[in-house]
DNA sequence: TCTGTAATGTTGCAACTGCAACAATACATA
DNA sequence: TATGTATTGTTGCAGTTGCAACATTACAGA
C-alpha cells in the first residue's frame, strides 16, 4: 500500500509541506479531529501519532473502525464519512498536517519531489476508488442473499480461493454490505441450510458451483 | 471536468503516450469495446471518437448510461461495471489507446509533461473518487425513505436549493440508489402525500425543515 | 404529425428486511 | 483466571420491498 511520501527524503517532504502552505496541527492524546479533517477540500495527513475512526452508535456502542497511522492521508475523500456517524479521536500525541486541495493540486513549484507525491496521492486514491467501487456494485445488488453473493464472488476471485477469511466483523460486514446486522444473519443461516457456504468462525467456506 | 491531456500539447502527449508502451485499438462504428477497455490493471483512454456505456436489461430493454467522448478515460476505476450488465460501443470510428496502469505510474521518463499527465489523472480520479463516497453513504442508509432523503439532502447542500433538479431519469434514480423502482416511486408519492415534498416533472422541491 | 419506444405511475402480493430485545459466546485485559 | 465488554445468534412482528404486470404519459425520430 503507497503511502504519502514515498519515495522522497524527510528533507524534501518538509520543503514541499512548506510550499503548500501546510498547517500543522498538535493534539494530544483522546482529541477529536474531525472537524479539521472533514473540511471540504482539505486533504489532511497523519505525520506522527495515531488516530482511530470510530463510528458512533446512538445507543452509545461506538467501535473502532479503522486505525490509521503515520503517513497516511485522512480526508472527506478517503473515507465514506458522515460526520453525524463517525468522529476520529487521536490516540497518542499526534501530528497532522492539513493542507487544501487546490494548493496542491496546483502547485507550479519546481521541487523534483512534487510528481512523486502526486503520483503517490493518485496510486492512494486509485486504490480507494476501486474499493469504493467494489462496494458500489455489492450494494446495487437487491437483497441480502444477491449482496452476500456479490461480496463472496468478489472475494473468491481476489484471492482465488473458495475459503473466506472475513477482514472484519460480521457486524463490521453487516455495514458494509448496507444491511440489517440481524437479517444478514439470518440470511447467511439460510444459505448455510441450503449448502450454499459452510462457515467456521471468520472463515467463511463457498460451497456451490 | 479535468481531462486526460489537459494542458499537454499533442506532440508530447504522442511522446508520452509511446513511453508507456500504449496500444492502440481501432474501432468501426457499432463495435463492442468491452473486454478491450476492461481489462484488470489497464487504464483506456477515448483518443478519438465516441462510445456509449449501455446498461443490459436482461428483458431486451438497452439503454445509454454515458456517452464518452475525447480525452476521457475509461476504465474498470472510472465506471461501476459489471460485466454482465453493462457493455460499451463505439457510436462511431474510434480509436482508443490502452496502458497498462504500472507503466504509467511506474514512468521513471524525463518528459516534463509527465507530472502533469498524473496530476490530470489524480483529479480525474479525485472527483469520481468523491462522487462513489457520495454514492456509497446513500446506499448505506436502511430503507428507501432513508435513501430518498440522504440523496436530497446532498443535493440539497450542494447547489443550496430546495429545488433539485434530477441529472438523470426516475429508473436511473432507482438504480442509483439501489432499490426497485417501483417500490422508490410508491416511497416519492408517500413523502409527498405527507408533504415532505412537491415533484413538478425532473423538479424535485424539498418542503420539510 | 404519427408512431414506436422509453419512462413513469400504479397495484397486489408474497417474501424480505429492519427493528427491538434478549441469550449465548467470544474476546481482551486486569 | 475472572470479569466486563463486544460480538454473534435468534426470534416475533409489523412494515417495507421486490417483483410482475399493466396503464398511462412523455419523447424522439421518421
Amino acid at each position: 500500500m503507497t503511502k504519502f511520501f514515498d519515495n522522497i527524503d524527510s528533507k524534501n517532504k518538509y520543503k514541499l509541506l512548506r510550499s503548500f502552505k501546510a498547517d500543522t496541527h498538535n493534539f494530544k492524546e483522546n482529541e477529536d479531529i474531525t472537524n479539521i479533517v472533514f473540511e471540504r477540500n482539505v486533504i489532511a495527513l497523519l505525520v506522527s501519532g495515531s488516530v482511530n475512526l470510530i463510528r458512533n452508535n446512538e445507543n452509545g456502542n461506538d467501535f473502532v473502525l479503522d486505525k490509521i497511522e503515520e503517513n497516511n492521508i485522512i480526508s472527506d475523500v478517503i473515507y465514506t464519512i458522515n460526520k453525524d456517524d463517525y468522529y476520529l479521536i487521536t490516540t497518542e500525541e499526534t501530528e497532522i498536517v492539513t493542507m487544501n486541495y487546490s494548493d496542491v493540486i496546483n502547485y507550479r513549484g519546481k521541487n523534483k519531489y512534487y510528481p512523486i507525491l502526486i503520483r503517490n496521492m493518485f496510486d492512494i486514491i486509485n486504490s480507494k476508488a476501486k474499493l469504493f467501487n467494489e462496494r458500489i456494485n455489492i450494494m446495487a445488488r437487491r437483497g441480502i442473499r444477491n449482496k452476500l453473493l456479490a461480496f463472496f464472488e468478489i472475494q473468491f476471485k481476489k484471492n482465488n480461493s473458495r475459503n473466506i477469511y472475513l477482514p472484519f466483523t460480521f457486524t463490521e460486514m453487516a455495514d458494509y454490505l448496507g444491511v440489517d446486522r440481524s437479517a444478514m444473519t439470518r440470511e447467511m443461516k439460510l444459505l448455510k441450510d441450503e449448502g450454499f457456504i459452510k462457515t467456521t468462525g471468520k472463515r467463511i467456506t463457498l460451497l456451490y458451483k
